[in-house]
DNA sequence: AAACTATTGCAACTTTGTTGCAAATATTTT
DNA sequence: AAAATATTTGCAACAAAGTTGCAATAGTTT
């Protein structure tokens, strides 16, 4: 089965606009995180600031990318990979940053740990955040 | 043994100065996690802004302070708890994130879980941000 | 207390993110 | 497929966040 990106679009009750296409095919080429400066640069400047701030807005409201926390506090955005049939993500994976090219991974395969936080905490979400060396520059 | 502020600015190599002796002790009371525009407020607009931004960056550099990366990606400070005698921090907590009041609180009961990465990947830290209600909210 | 060093505040600027609104584009209806 | 409707875009203007150079001030050393 062939999802093209006007379909996901579609499914996400999303109208098939050029800066839609455009910014959701860049995520898929990337495999990896992207700051708005990112996309910024890489459509050659054919959007307005504005649209992609949106864009990237609408693109979390419905669960097709997700933030990433960096120890910097840069903003990242990645595809969410593991949606159920509803179109939720379930993410549960951790990120890791690069600390020599900066290219930022969601690392499916590994899980997020199980925290015990002490009475009267109760846990929502968790994030977890390493940094290192990935497997290309090490 | 009583370690005055003054001292530890001292310890740090640092000159004590009004800004840096101020915003020591905010974070001393506060006990919590301070973003760059609590300090504002709470030192009621007694220091410039740039001289509060380039104290944070001090004390992040001595390791007195550390970021918080947050989900929403504001930035947070704290202080570093753990500190060995040469001054290094060595953060080994995690930080919880209250949805209702907002309150960042650093666990420092609970340690930073193992994560094994695939291969070719090194480790150099790990930040572990949980979300949910604390003990005062739920 | 003089000489020296480090820090602060100001001004000006860059970057990042937001909002309202009219024009343009996509979708739906006929 | 053209008209009607709904949605999205780009512009302008703004607000917030963060940075840099430099002269004045405050802290430290001798």
């Amino acid at each position: 089965m062939h999802t093209s990106i006007a379909d996901i679009l579609k499914q996400n009750q999303l109208s098939v606009t050029g800066s839609r296409t455009k910014i959701l095919e860049l995520f898929q080429q990337t495999g990896g995180a992207l700051a708005h400066a990112d996309i910024e640069l890489k459509t050659g400047e054919q959007f307005d600031r504005v649209t992609i701030y949106r864009t990237l807005q609408t693109f979390v409201e419905k669960g097709i990318i997700h933030t990433i926390p960096t120890a910097d506090n840069s903003v990242l955005y990645a595809l969410c990979k593991d949606q159920c049939s509803e179109g939720h993500h379930h993410d549960n994976h951790i990120h890791f940053i690069c600390d020599d090219c900066g290219t930022t991974y969601c690392l499916e395969q590994v899980a997020i740990p199980e925290v015990r936080l002490p009475n009267g905490f109760t846990k929502k979400q968790t994030d977890v955040v390493v940094s290192g060396l990935c497997n290309k520059c090490s």
